[in-house]
RNA sequence: GGCCCUAUCGUCUAUCGGUAGGACACCAGGUUCUCAUCCUGGUAAGAGGGGUUCGACUCCCCUUAGGGCUACCA
């Protein structure tokens, strides 16, 4: 079983909600160890729970996941909006494999391996509560499994509801596997329950369905979380039963909350959806979750990685066996290097609907109704090209710099005041800066690098006018009148950056502005 | 309660028997008109106890702590 050509390996989740950040590591597990070996990655869908059908949950799955980039080769897909099933060992949801199961059922009643089960709900609960009272393992009694072959006949005649189920035999002793994260683990018998692999509904449990399917579509690699260790040796058992070979197990490590309980909604965002509205991108995403709980070790030191890379350097014995805090200080951190990273135009594209989310950039635009659709793409990538390296995340676009947006600044005319200067030298300061600016050519206004340059000459001058032997010192005695009167506010980008984004005109008016209030 | 899993800086981790390195966060300094970026430096860890060994974070055992499971949910 070596053959890393035939390696397959599958995500399997079951269409409740939205796509969690954990089984967004799992199935990216399953995708690098496919891509980095060489097989088929599967996305197989579990909906044997009717109660917990979520509408609309399958095709938000399957459409994150392809948004992500963790493409599945075999499985479920949506062919313009329409359902569709690729691969030679569908259907690929479980729903539709109901005969399947029913037909490995009757060789497990067959054998012997399992059985029919007619206890009510109240006799099971009241079983449970006897059991927990005496401080025993909550398990099923075995009750029916003494029902003589006749009575059962007679109550399934009859029409009674039942479930079957497994019949594990106590006495068999310790049940082991070796999981490739783990290592060597084990379980008794004893402590296995008689599981129901079939419920009264007539669909499969978790477990049968799975097994059977793993079974048939040719999985090697069962990689999954480890909430489902414990119930790995009952799934030996079915194996066993059905003579079907052991695939590989790998369970991996928990997403944890800061108090290290397993990931959970109470504690914050755990779909993936709610991080890409936020504005962290799907790359950020995917190296973030790759690094919790694997790396490529050998004393590597490396943060960034493209997907490919992920690829290229995804070994399973590299996954960790304890679980990993999600801390979004680092995601923060990490996003904001990939926004860095952005081209202009890859940027732009992406913050577009951020853009369209503040009420502040409405008004805006709403002001600026005489802008062709070109001026305004040039006045939010100039916004872009100043805040890009400030982003910890899309959605903040904009959020420090109200004054790119809004013409009405309100201020202090004191603000304007280089420490400890007085208005009047605060007013030289800024006729020198409106001089300049006015004669400044139209086309020089488009380059950032030229507002910069002729600014920061002037202020040079402006110092050595000021200090003589001090000269090169206190460009402070100029830029900060010219940012204030820009910006009206204590922090903010350069003066020559602002003026950049909100241009010649709006620059001036606002310079002239603070003239006048400084009388 | 039972069973199972886990245990290196606050967090993510490197080191797979030979005197603990990186990243985030935090703190300090530098660059600087402010903020952010950027650069430099710093604080900070092998849960405890037994073994094995010349030598243990690394192997074994116990304790402790944390977590998972304990449904006709996955």
């Amino acid at each position: 079983m070596s053959d890393t050509k035939n390696v397959r390996a599958r995500f399997a989740p079951s269409p409740t909600g939205q796509l969690h950040v954990g089984g967004l590591r799992t199935a990216l597990y399953n995708y690098l160890l496919v891509k980095n070996l060489g097989g088929s990655y599967i996305l197989r869908i579990e909906d044997t729970d009717q109660n917990r059908f979520v509408p609309g949950a399958l095709e938000n799955l399957i459409h994150i996941l392809d948004e992500m980039g963790v493409h599945h080769d075999e499985g479920l897909f949506f062919d313009n909006d329409v359902l569709i099933q690729k691969g030679n060992y569908g259907p690929y949801i479980q729903s539709e494999r109901l005969p399947l199961y029913r037909e490995y059922v009757e060789k497990l009643l067959e054998t012997g391996k399992a059985y029919h089960c007619f206890c009510s709900m109240t006799r099971l609960t009241t079983l449970r509560e006897e059991q927990t009272q005496k401080k025993m393992a909550p398990k099923y009694d075995k009750y029916c499994l003494s029902l003589s072959h006749e009575e059962v006949e007679e109550r399934l005649a009859s029409h009674e509801p039942y479930v079957i189920r497994l019949n594990v035999d106590e006495a068999r002793g310790e049940i082991v596997f070796d999981d490739l994260v783990r290592g060597r683990v084990s379980i008794h018998t004893k402590d296995i329950d008689d599981q129901v692999l079939m419920k009264s509904d007539g669909f499969p449990t978790y477990h049968l369905a799975n097994v059977i399917d793993d079974h048939l579509m040719k999985i090697s690699h069962v990689i999954r979380g480890e909430e489902w260790i414990s119930s790995t040796p009952k799934h030996i058992l079915i194996y066993e039963a059905l003579e079907f070979p052991l695939p590989k197990f790998a369970h991996l490590p928990l997403l944890l909350n800061p108090d290290k309980s397993k990931l959970s909604k109470r504690q914050g965002d755990v779909a993936v959806e709610d991080y890409l509205v936020k504005g962290y991108l799907k790359e950020t995403l995917v190296n973030f979750v790759a690094l919790l709980g694997w790396n490529p070790g050998a004393g590597s030191t490396q943060e960034i990685f493209t997907l490919d890379e992920l690829i290229e350097k995804f070994d399973i014995s590299q996954i960790h066996k304890s679980g990993a805090v999600f801390d979004i200080k680092k995601l923060d951190w990490m996003n904001a290097e990939y926004i860095k990273r952005l081209s202009l135009d890859v940027l732009y594209e992406q913050a577009l609907p951020f853009f369209s989310d503040k009420e502040f950039f409405r008004a805006w635009e709403e002001n600026h109704q005489q802008l062709t659709a070109d001026e305004k793409k040039d006045f939010m990538k100039r916004v872009l090209e100043i805040e890009q390296d400030r982003l910890v995340k899309l959605s903040d676009i904009g959020e420090n710099n109200p004054f790119f947006f809004t013409d009405t600044l309100t201020y202090e005319s004191a603000l304007l005041n280089w420490k400890e200067n007085t208005p009047s030298q605060t007013k030289e300061a800024l006729e020198k800066a409106l001089t300049i600016l006015t004669d400044l050519a139209d086309e020089k206004w488009q380059m950032r690098e030229v507002l910069e340059k002729v600014l920061m000459e002037e202020a040079e001058n402006h110092a050595k006018s000021l200090g003589g032997a001090e000269a090169g010192k206190g460009k402070g005695d100029f830029l900060w009148p010219l940012r204030v009167a820009l910006t009206g506010a204590q922090r903010s980008p350069s003066p020559f950056d602002v003026a950049f984004v909100i241009g010649k005109t709006e620059s001036i008016r606002r310079i002239a502005l603070a003239l006048q209030k400084l009388g």
